[in-house]
DNA sequence: CGCAAACTAGACAGTTCTGTCTATTTTCTT
DNA sequence: AAGAAAATAGACAGAACTGTCTAGTTTGCG
């Protein structure tokens, strides 16, 4: 009886194999059958993680919002002790992951996109990332004293996920640099 | 021999019920025989139409495309002479559409989402839109004589496509209001 | 060692998928 | 009215899909 959420390294590898193969072609295109056949590992070992495909999928995203929460934290706190410069960052985090050779646009739009529904749980485990990361926003804009930190926030939101399917879109790190731009004059109109 | 693009009402009928159950489902999510139920057409008709399933979305990309498109011109030219306001009513026709009943995001962004491959047909055709719509924003800035209007055409994009996917992860309109507001100050930082 | 948990291969069910083919009927045009 | 074009129903191929089940093997731990 393996339980649910149990650490093990065959599931480990399983979720890494198939977080390869989802984001290169998308959920819907991949099968069961091709995740096992490249992880190198058994149907019911994969059905005695995971009740069902729907909840690797949601597990998948779980771990990459943890991971890419923790990577910007980290970025952030690399960029000293500047509330705008830490804020900034963000963006030149961005650019970089634009920039990396297996960037294909963001997996929580991509989720979002192929699980329309509202109701899904795969749309709403997605959705939950990006309220999340807005959350984050908001308190780098709050500790560089925005006067409307919460609304700031949201602007920030809506330039991240706008360079991220353009950066999906034209392969380049443009976006990034655009939104970086903007979101350094918006601070400056929201603390001048 | 039914000529590739003829117009004729099966077809047209075709579309329209392809259209929606995309639109609600998602392409790969949504089967051919169902589009055929639903439609109440032969397969052998949609087979004569369309080469395959892949250039049935292309061609209901495209058309998406052109309508989409006209309905902005539209919203534009009813917003009177002042170039602001044509460029502001972009915003406003983006919250009109948010509270539409049926908004279930972009069908571009989430065609660019379900396809990510950046060669594949699908992917090429829903970015060609972004950018005819980027172009759109440009001259509406240069008609506001903004020091750079392809530059801030491209902010304008990330902020139009950035608040899509915020309204479909919310359904709800505020995310366009955000961007016009947001739109509003950098037009007039951009024209001071 | 010895036992229990975990993993294995592979068959299997039942559905669904895109696309092709045929033979027949409807529809349009002249 | 006659012939051409378009649409029909439905069988069919061949593959892929998720998930279940069984029976045997490996692994880890006390």
């Amino acid at each position: 009886m393996p339980a649910a959420e149990t650490a093990s390294p065959k599931r480990d590898h399983l979720m890494a194999t198939a977080w390869r193969l989802f984001y290169r072609d998308g959920f819907r295109a991949v099968g069961i059958d091709l995740i096992l056949a490249e992880a190198g590992v058994a149907k019911m070992t994969l059905y005695n993680h995971f009740a069902s495909k729907e909840e690797l999928i949601v597990a998948l995203l779980e771990k990459r919002d943890r991971e890419l929460r923790a990577s910007i934290v980290e970025t952030v706190e690399a960029a000293g002790k500047s509330p705008t410069k830490r804020l900034l960052a963000v963006f030149d985090w961005l650019e970089e992951w634009f920039g990396g050779a297996d960037f294909n646009g963001c997996v929580f739009i991509r989720a979002l996109s192929e699980y329309p529904e509202a109701s899904h749980a795969i749309h709403r485990t997605a959705w939950n990332h990006k309220v999340a990361v807005k959350e984050m926003l908001a308190q780098l804009c709050e500790a560089a004293e925005a006067k409307n930190p919460a609304g700031l926030a949201e602007t920030l939101s809506l330039l991240i996920d706008g360079a991220i399917v353009a950066a999906h879109g034209t392969r380049e790190t443009g976006a990034a640099r655009s939104a970086r731009a903007t979101a350094a004059a918006l601070l400056k109109l929201a603390t001048g």
